[in-house]
DNA sequence: GTGGTCTAGACCACA
DNA sequence: GTGGTCTAGACCACA
């Protein structure tokens, strides 16, 4: 009854506007395409992503199932869910994705009248500002 | 009910996973922070709106809600719906949009495994292959 | 382009959520009921009013035709819109809209948890901080 | 075919001229400053409350909505509406709509040209002819 | 013509 | 089951 009074409900960390199952999927992706985890390497379990995550089995489920029907990963019977061991396949997701991001930066920043000059300032700006980073 | 029938649904431009009206509010604030629509100036009507998107008109008018909401636009009785004249207002949200865009372009880059040097190096490419756009 | 710009859409003074018509017609029934326009006495016409209430002409003959159906007012051709001289009806008038407004506030109040004491209470509290009203 | 039929069609209770969302609006409000509904409880679902109150659906996620963006309640992504645990801001709710509702009496009685100590004396009336009300 | 509200009904993501 | 989005279409208030 007194003193201030806080609303916790901590809950994932995911954007609002996007369905979660998608923004798993994109994770996931990167931690294949960035070697996080290895070619043929095992996934968490639907048990424990779901955990890591704080969200329901039936999201993160929903993901591991679209990212096998794309043939990024695929299940083993009993032993789990395992990436892709086709380079080939693992190359072209990333492609894909930089290619996604790139194009959303330009056509967006192209939308709110900025020059090639100032998108490539601003990004180079943002990138200064980054910790870490030392081998760029 | 001779020969074939093709049913061609000439549909609008959307990405699948985000909202209709998220997406119509970005392009709105496109047209209001590159100049497009002039402050104070007057927004197509919701209906020709949606005709132009080929959308429902409730999907433009809760897009435009949220953009008064948020305080970008205003609409005044039977006459039509207006861009603020806060010049203030529109700048920020400048600022937030090219914020988001260069956030989305880093963090997702950088998590598929891109140093910034090759970042900052495809979206000098891609800027290169952009037809027109003289005044870089 | 520099110094603050504030939008200035000043117009009339009605509550956004209930029909300006409707609102017109309280007024006016107010007008009457007080004396401030007397029993016989002649409206100001669609027009004046109108301009008065920062209105289109139109809203204003919407809420004097309701009112003439009400039979609270008559229009007689090219002489203008008279109150009715029914002293009768506009005492009826007068209790509807008292008893309106009694029952909108304690049906309210006590929706919101208060007792009768207390709605007395906020009531005489409202009442005192009014100014002027000598003949109490 | 045979004998005449008649059409019952009990609808809700809702004031003519008031939107209808902004009516639910308030009971909500109404339900959660009495605590009827508890600070952090969950309110009626969507549906449920459409059919409680002989609306459609969307008519009532419109209220939530509104109710949502002012703070007052919250929404978690397929468990339901829930109350906001911010007791502050459930009194300045409280606040608000008692404060808005003495006005709105005190207005439209000044208005009709009742004085205070009538006014005082007619409310005072009203209440004593409420039923119940035993801890006054 | 212009925005605002409402209904009826479908489909989706999440728990 | 729960909220969110979307379509199709009707009717209203206001200018």
């Amino acid at each position: 009854m007194t003193g201030a009074v806080i609303n916790i409900v901590l809950k994932h960390m995911f954007s609002e506007n996007i369905p979660i199952y998608l923004q798993i999927m994109d994770h996931v992706k990167q931690d294949i395409c960035s070697g996080r985890i290895a070619m043929g390497g095992k996934l968490p379990s639907v048990r424990d992503k779901a955990i890591e995550l704080s969200v329901n089995p039936n999201t993160v489920r929903h993901a591991y199932q679209e990212l096998e029907s794309e043939g990024i990963i695929f299940t083993q019977r009993g032993m789990g869910t395992f990436v892709t061991e086709d380079s080939n396949k693992i190359d072209s997701v990333r492609n894909e994705l930089a290619q996604r991001l790139v194009r959303q930066l330009i056509d967006g920043m192209t939308g709110l009248g900025f020059k090639s000059r100032q998108i490539l300032l601003l990004v180079d700006e943002y990138l200064s500002n980054l910790p870490g980073d030392e081998e760029r």
